[in-house]
DNA sequence: ATTCTTACA
DNA sequence: TGTAAGAA
């Protein structure tokens, strides 16, 4: 086991670069924060610190808003795919759930056939 | 220089 | 949602 892998879910990244990455105006990450869509990290001088897998979630609730967007539903939406995958191991389902995610996904529209997100494991 | 909260033309 | 104000 000499191998480190990348730490995603480590959150250290400010919200400036959480912008930059994600396409999103701080107004809106703040909005989404603020109305229960993603869970954000606060330092001990309460400034919001993100993960990858946080800017992989804005990347996500961002494409779910392009379609249905309001709010309320894709919180729903996505609370729910949270517990039902928590719930659930079977690995059947879970390859539905991830996708429906896929389909979501702007990697699903993207020309080249690659997949290139290195969030989803194939 | 950045980010945070609150409030509003 | 954008943006200004004042504090951190």
């Amino acid at each position: 086991m000499a191998y480190e892998q990348l730490r995603a879910d480590l959150s250290i990244l400010p919200i400036g670069t959480a912008m930059k990455l994600t396409g999103l105006t701080a107004r809106q990450i703040r909005y989404y924060e603020a109305n229960q869509l993603i869970k954000i990290v606060r330092s001990e001088s309460n400034q919001r610190l993100f993960s990858l897998v946080d800017l992989q979630c804005l990347i996500q609730i961002k494409n779910l808003l392009h379609d249905e967007h309001n709010v309320a539903q894709v919180r729903q939406l996505l609370t729910q795919l949270d517990v039902q995958n928590s719930e659930h191991h079977d690995s059947q389902l879970r390859q539905t759930l991830q996708d429906e995610l896929w389909l979501a996904s702007p990697f699903s529209r993207s020309q080249s056939g690659t997949r290139q997100s290195p969030f989803f494991k194939p």
